[in-house]
This record gives C-alpha cells, structure tokens and sequence, in this order.
RNA sequence: GGGCGCGUAGCUCAAAUGGAUAGAGCACCGGAUUUCUAAUCCGGUGGUUGCAGGUUCGAUUCCUGCCGCGCCUACCA
C-alpha cells in the first residue's frame, strides 16, 4: 500500500512539473519519510527544482501544494520551510487498504532468477562465516519470492579441488586409511567435524616437510582422472560432507534446488566448450614471453584504462604481466576462473551444454534437490538458461568475479553481464575475546585487533552445529524455566525456533559490507535488537487474542469488514492518534521495504523493519490496555491495529526465515 | 606499488538516490499503576561523524590530499 502510494505521488509530482514547467529540465523528485509522523508521511525536498526554474523554494512547493489536484489517498499537503513539500496520507484510506491487505498489483519483471549461495567447500564442518553466507542467500530468495519473482536456488560444489584433495591426503596418507575403513567412517554422525580436525592436521603434516606437497599434487592430479581410486575416495568424502552440510543448513531452514559440482564441468567438458568462445572472441590472449610465457591470460578485473575495447585486438594485445591473469596454465590445465567463466555461461544458457541431473536428497518436507551427474536422469527440472543470477559470495572474490563478468562482456554478452550481480558480503571473524575462549593463543598484535579472521586450514573457527547447539541449549534454559509445565517436545521445539531466530537475525542486522567480530555474548543474547525480541512481540500479540478467545488470523481477515472508513478517521485522524497511527504506518511498509532489499541487495533494511515493527508494538502494548477497553468499538480498533501489525511483523520475519513459537 | 572497502557514543552497529534536531542495541545509573505486560516498557549519562581542504542553499554521505585499518593483487581454489 505504502509503496505504491509513493510511487503515485512520485509520478503525479513529475506529471505536474513538466506540465507547470514546460520546457525546463528538472532532476527526478526525491521522496522520504519526514523526521517526525506529525509533519506527515511523504516528505519532497524541492530545492532541486529551485535553480533550474529560478524560483524560490518556497514558492515552489506552495505552487504545487496549491495547484495539484487532489490524489487518491493523499489527505493534504504542506509547505515547511526552508524547502519541503510535506505530504499527509488520508489514514482511514490507507488503512481500510491495509486491514482489507490490499496488495496493488507491481510491475514484476519476467524471467527467472538464479541465486547462488553457500558453495562450502565439501572437505569439513560448515562455520559461522559459511552460516553468514547462507542466511544472507536463503534470505535473497525469500525476499525476491515475496516480490513475485520465480527463484532457482544453486549451491555450486567444488569437489574436485585441492581442499577435498587434503583431506583426501589426510585420509590416505596420514591415517593410512582404506577406503572400506574411510566410507565406514562417512557414516558416523557429524563426520564433517571429524574432517575438519583432519583437516587442520593435514596443514600441519605439509608445513613440516615441504616434500608433502609433493602429494598434494598427486591427489589432486588424480582426482581429476574419474576412472582413479584416489577419485573415488574424493567423492566418498565430498558427497559424505556435502550431505552434512545439506542437514546443518536444513535446521535453519535453508534448502537448495541444485547442486552443480566442478566434477562434471570437467567431465562434460565445460571449459572446452568456453574456451573455444573464448579465444574466437580474443577475450584470452597467448602469452609468447615473460612471465606468463606459454599461458592464455586474460586481462585482470579493475585494470582497463577502456574498458569498452576489452576483446579487441589492438587491447588484447597489450596487457601488462601484472594485469595479466592466467586463465589456462602453460601445461594446458585450466584454472578455476577460467572453469567459472564456463560455469556461468551455462547460468545463462549460452555454452551450449548442460548438466546431466540426478536426484540426490529429499528434505523432510518432500522438496527434491537434485545434483550435476555425467549421465542424468531421463525426467528432470530445467536449471540454467535464467535471466538474472546473484552469486553470494565474499567481498574477497570480487576481483575474480569481476573477471568473469568482464569476460562475458568481451564475447558480446551484455545483457547478461549487465544482469550478473556478485551479491558481495564481508567476512565473519572472531573478537579476539572470543578466539581467547576458544583457546586461541593471541600473539600481542592479535590482542590490538578488533577482529581476527577465521581459519578453516587451522581449525580456528566456530562450526555451525556447534553454535546452534549452544543456542539452542541456551534458550531451551529458558523456555524450562518459564514454562516448566509444557511437554519435553514442545520445550525443545520452541528453543529450537528461537535459536534459528536469533542466529538468523544476528546475521542480517549487520549490513553486508561490515565485517562481523563474532563473539558469543552477542550472539547469545536474545534481548534487545534481536531474533527473539520481534518473537516474542508477536507472541504477545497472539496472547491478547488468546484472552479474548479469538483467532488472530482470522481476525485480521475480518477486520476490513468490521470497521468501516469512518471508524478509521474516528479513531487515527487526530493528531493525539499519531502514536497508533505509526504501527499502522510501519506495517504498510512491508512491501516498500522488501523492493528496498531487492534493489539495494541489502536484507539487513528487512531486519531493521522486523525490529521497528516488534519495537512499535511493544510500547503500544505497553501503553494501551485493550482487552479492559469498555468502549466496544475501540477496542475493535485496538485489536485490529494488533492484528495488523502481527500480521505484517509474522511476515516480515517469514522472509527472514524466522518462524514464531506460540508462546516464549 | 596497484585495486576494492572501512574509520560515527565506552562497546557493537544504523543513517536509500546528499536533506529538517546524526539514531538504535549493549553496558552503566534511576524508575514502571497487582491489568493483554518484565525475553518488556519509561527516563538519564554518553558525539569536533579519523584529520585538512573543496563542491553545494545543505555533507556522516560526493571530490582531492593526508593518517590509520582490513581484504585482494599465485601458472592455489
């Protein structure tokens, strides 16, 4: 309601402008929210429009409050020095909307979407950085499906690289294990975290002599010939890890559509496939001396002083070694950003090729994930070929994923590469507190620090099940206490959805480009700007409802029909109604917050609009007793305003993928 | 060296295309009518937005230069 309202206002103003002011070219109209509701809903800056019309301010804000017209559901306008044009919105109009949940239709652009998320390599437990990750991508999904959209979720799998080959060597040259001993091992619960600690010794076993690495070389080289033993300990490992994190994901409830794997980009031939494109479009140029001597490399990210002539000759031609990027090594072998610039053309449909598909794992709700296979199954959804994709992936890659975007443009792919967004996040590391209690030595640059960054190859790091465990154990505390009588289960169910909520919210309050010092206190806590305060907010909402023997939902349904316009005016018109009027306000947001999200790929506005909702009410509840409230059509109003706002707050925590429990 | 990003209250963070008095949470201090109410609410303390210039009617936001910090900059992935 809200978004569209703006959007009306927005195309009347520049309506009228252009009709008022013929001629002149103005800057497009700026819309806010006012400092304070009591100046009104909408506010427009006018001094933009003050020079190219040589006209005061003022003045102009007067001619367009003055000359406008009347618009549905704007109540009046005022002029407000130095320069604002403040709009109020008729209240009982857009509530009556809101109660009866209008949703006016929006321009949902055609075209599927593909985001990809958590891509953790399959060789140990998941950690805090990977939840990161995936919360930010499952929550991307939610929000472009709340905006219409249709969404395939991938979740690309490097089985083939040198992390699984460590852990390969681990296995095999370490522990001297066989791979009956090895897959008996796969079945073990939690075998993740077993390969994370293997892991962390396989790094140590290299550091001592140098010679190990020999090899490394050998298993990865080995695990790229399929036919190999070494290959398929590779994929017993990968697939037993991969499924690990697949169940660690589900308990926030995370899932994916896809899961494509580097294996079959190498063995259906992706790259081959590419590179002929590839060097057709003089995108990668043969090195014949210096450094790079005998490689195709491509010009670095970031590095162009034209970045139009990419793919020219004359460009191609001359590119600095340091500019250079190595795409296919002098031995022939190709390296992963050359297999990505493949990987990405088929997103877009324009390799040639495709995957084959197989099923590979079925949530406890019935969802099919499927998995790149050489030979697929015959039935199988169509992945690929999409008009958008998001790759959530860390701000640490974005050279590389500016690579790939700029190769595409030089084989003539603009359009895609226009609609190719690296949905870029920054890292989670630990406060050095926080590494302390882990048993962490700090060095004493370390202690200087505000963060320090985690280490999959040292084992340094929080793993995923471990968190939630804790924060489940830590709410189920809790709930114990405050609700002794309820049954075993239903004590752990609802710790369970609290401690998704608070892990899920913690991880979206922070924006993306802020780097998250992770540490336990914070994250444990379940008071003030978190998960379970918007939670529990709703379950005080449901309360209310519960005393008065009424069903929530079926009340807010039935709002619209039980109070009229004129009960609407009655009750939010004044200006002593403004307190109230701001819940109403809030929840109309829902929808212009969520575009907000989408276009600024910034979900961290959802959770600051779950807290402003949760916050809104908790003083209303605070202040305003309802169920005692003698004046029958009053408390009608009172309960509806609760309604609403639980409504769109239940909602807005639903894109978040945070569930409510029915009491806390 | 080059590229990207960051620097805001004691701490952790907000502040959409530049807008009205820079806001929250935590911490600390003081309070909350036997109610639908404490995983809550109200009040208080706390700021030269790293520094210096510039553009603008207006700068936390844009530009330039410094200072400090992080990440990237492999024939690793």
């Amino acid at each position: 309601m809200y978004r569209h309202l703006e959007h009306r206002l927005a195309q009347r103003i520049t309506e009228f402008l252009s009709r008022r002011y013929p001629g002149a070219s103005l800057p497009g109209v700026v819309i806010e929210p006012p400092p304070k509701v009591e100046l009104g809903e909408f506010a427009i800056p006018v001094f933009p429009f003050a020079k190219p019309l040589r006209t005061a301010p003022l003045r102009i804000a007067e001619t367009i409050r003055a000359e406008i017209g009347a618009i549905e559901g704007i109540a009046e306008m005022q002029v407000a020095p130095p320069g604002y044009l403040n709009v109020k919105v008729d209240r009982a109009w857009l509530a009556g909307g809101l109660a009866a949940d209008q949703k006016p239709a929006a321009d949902i652009p055609a075209g599927k979407i593909l985001v990809e998320h958590t891509s953790i390599n399959p060789n140990k437990a998941a950690h805090i950085g990977h939840l990161r990750n995936a919360i930010l991508g499952d929550t991307f999904v939610r929000l472009l499906r709340y905006a219409g959209r249709e969404v395939d979720i991938q979740n690309y799998i490097d089985n083939t690289g040198v992390q699984v080959a460590d852990v390969v060597v681990g296995f095999t040259q370490i522990e001297k294990k066989s791979r009956a001993e090895i897959e008996a091992l796969t079945r073990q619960p939690r075998f993740d975290y077993y390969c994370w600690d293997l892991y962390a010794r396989v790094s140590q076993w290299y550091a001592q002599d140098k010679q190990n690495l020999q090899v490394r070389a050998q298993t990865l080289h080995g695990i790229e010939d399929a036919a190999s033993e070494t290959a398929a300990i590779a994929e017993l490992i990968s697939t037993a890890v991969l499924r690990r994190h697949l169940e660690t994901m589900d308990r926030l409830d995370i899932e994916y559509d896809f899961l494509p794997r580097e294996s079959e980009i190498l063995q259906l031939h992706f790259w081959e496939a590419a590179f002929v494109k590839l060097k057709e479009a003089s995108v990668l140029t043969y090195e014949t001396e210096g450094k790079n001597k005998g490689c195709w490399v491509m010009r670095r990210a970031g590095t162009a002083s034209n970045p139009e002539a990419i793919g020219s000759a004359e460009e191609a031609s001359d590119i600095s070694e340091e500019d250079q990027k190595v795409i296919v090594r002098s031995n022939g072998t190709v390296g992963y950003v050359g297999k990505d610039i493949a990987y990405h053309m088929w997103k877009f449909g324009l390799l040639g090729r495709d995957f084959g598909y197989r099923k590979f794992y079925r949530y406890p709700n019935r969802h099919e994930c499927w998995i790149s296979a050489t030979e697929g199954e015959k039935d199988h959804p169509h992945f690929g070929d999409v008009a958008e994709i998001y790759n959530v992936i860390d701000a640490r890659q974005s050279e590389a994923q500016n690579t790939v975007i700029q190769a595409l443009r030089g084989l003539g792919h603009q359009e895609a590469a226009d609609h190719y967004a690296h949905f870029s996040y920054e890292m989670v590391a630990l406060t050095p507190r926080c590494a302390a209690e882990l048993g962490y030595t700090l060095s004493e640059e370390d202690k200087t620090r505000s963060y320090i960054e985690v280490s999959g190859r040292k084992g340094f790091g929080v793993k995923a099940d471990d968190l939630l465990d804790q924060l489940i154990a830590s709410a189920r505390n809790e709930v114990d206490s405050r609700h002794p009588q309820l049954a075993e289960e239903e004590r752990a169910a609802i710790a369970t959805q609290i401690a998704v909520g608070a892990l899920r919210y913690f991880m979206l309050k922070f924006t993306k480009q802020s780097v998250i010092a992770f540490d336990f206190k914070e994250a444990l806590s379940f008071e003030g700007e978190t998960g379970p305060y918007a939670q529990y907010a709703v379950v005080r909402a449901t309360s209310i409802f519960k005393k008065a023997a009424l069903d929530p939902d079926t009340f807010s349904r039935e709002v619209a029909g039980n109070l009229s316009t004129a009960d609407f005016a009655q009750y939010l018109a004044a200006e002593s109604a403004n307190e109230i009027w701001e819940l109403w306000l809030a929840s109309a947001k829902t929808s212009y917050i969520v575009d907000q999200c989408i276009a600024t790929t910034e979900p961290a506005y959802l959770a600051k609009h779950a807290f402003q909702l949760a916050q809104l009410f908790n003083t209303f509840y605070h202040r305003y007793p309802i169920l005692s409230e003698t004046d029958e059509k009053r408390k009608k109003f009172l309960l509806a305003t609760v309604a609403i706002v639980r409504r769109e707050l239940i909602r807005t925590l639903a894109v978040m993928g945070i569930t409510v429990p029915p009491v806390m």
